[in-house]
DNA sequence: GGCCGGGTCTGACATTTGTCATGTCCGGTG
DNA sequence: CACCGGACATGACAAATGTCAGACCCGGCC
């Protein structure tokens, strides 16, 4: 006997979201019930549902999939959630998988694909891509101290120093000192090309 | 009568081009006759099938949606070309156009809108989503001089002026002049915050 | 207790970057 | 032609940034 899955659909992409809830339809034991486009919005479906699987995106508006995912974790424990991503950083993965998402793929798989792992994942196991899996392994943990990926975030939109010392209430020296630990922490030549590398590898 | 439409889809997220093709399919007057998930490969499938329309996802490995438009341009000028975009900028917006696009959407589009779009570009119409439009028209052209564009793309990965004059062979108070210039167009404070900037506008 | 080691924080100094005044070379205009 | 406006290019100076040595606090370890 195959149990029914009743399965939420967060993606901000109406297009994808669409065409990705004709094909799920199209396999017997798995039924859509609930769809939203922003991150707000999914938490309020899922309340409403309370769907066996969460499919969420990675980045919509509101709030990311991995925050969704938490409070999910914390409302609805037997809600599992399977996040969808287009490029995914590894940094990224491995919150996701502190915030109890069971299951963690790119969108280059295959629908089919996606329907058994939301089969996978509803059987209470947990699948990783290979690929994103390796990713977060080779790039490993960050070196970055608490204060410092904290200045460093203040400074991801290229705001001067003066700015960031006043947003994190610490001395300019404090903040370039950080700022300057950070990027040789990174290997990179200065801040901004340290928030571009801490970006790729998914530490802020 | 209505003919019958030959689609190509190229997209890199086979998660979305399955789904799309899949719901496209449902449409009698649309066939997807080929399928690509790079830029290459989209325009490869384009000379082997000679599509009637080219359903192009902006973004995609070895050449952006635009770059094949302009191949195809020269190339097969019957076939129309329609791109659709996540996170829509507005500078793309007017490349797309001077490439010859007929079509420019973004994927919150449904997929019904996506095929009656099919249908009218493959009329020979042309349609923009009003938003995007709204967002080009508002950001309305590029205000740097080929040089300042030029030394600002030089100086996205963050690299210090020194390196950027050593690859625009220029002296290094040129290229401060250039960067400082292209800040105070854009409104911003150093050339970082400029860098993103003219990133988010599509002028870079 | 005394002694690290590491995170946090700061100011002083050297370097890099941004700003300004200046000059040259075009293309268009009266 | 003479003139003007604007893009291109440069060096000198002022301002911001990166680097350094050092002080403080705290938790673990002989």
């Amino acid at each position: 006997m195959t149990t029914t899955v009743r399965v939420l659909l967060a993606d901000d992409e109406h297009l994808i979201r669409g065409a990705l809830a004709a094909l799920l339809s199209l396999e017997d034991d798995l039924v859509v019930v609930a769809e939203a486009a922003t991150g707000p919005e999914a938490l309020a479906m899922a309340r409403a549902h309370a769907p066996d699987v969460a499919v969420l995106d990675l980045q919509m508006p509101g709030a990311d999939g991995v925050r969704v995912a938490t409070s999910l974790r914390a409302e609805l424990p037997d809600c599992k959630v399977l996040i969808v991503t287009s490029h995914g950083r590894p940094g990224h993965l491995k919150r996701a998988l502190a915030a109890g998402v069971r299951g963690f793929v790119p969108k280059t798989v295959s629908a089919q694909r996606l329907a058994e792992l939301i089969r996978t994942v509803h059987a209470g196991n947990r699948y990783v891509d290979p690929e994103l899996a390796a990713d977060a392994i080779s790039a490993g943990d960050s070196p970055l101290t608490a204060r410092e990926a904290e200045v460093l975030e203040h400074a991801a939109d290229g705001a001067p120093v003066a700015e960031i010392a006043e947003r994190a209430a610490l001395a300019e020296g404090t903040v370039r000192n950080y700022l300057s630990s950070a990027a040789s922490k990174l290997g990179a030549e200065n801040r901004h090309a340290a928030v571009r590398l801490a970006r790729e590898r998914g530490w802020v």
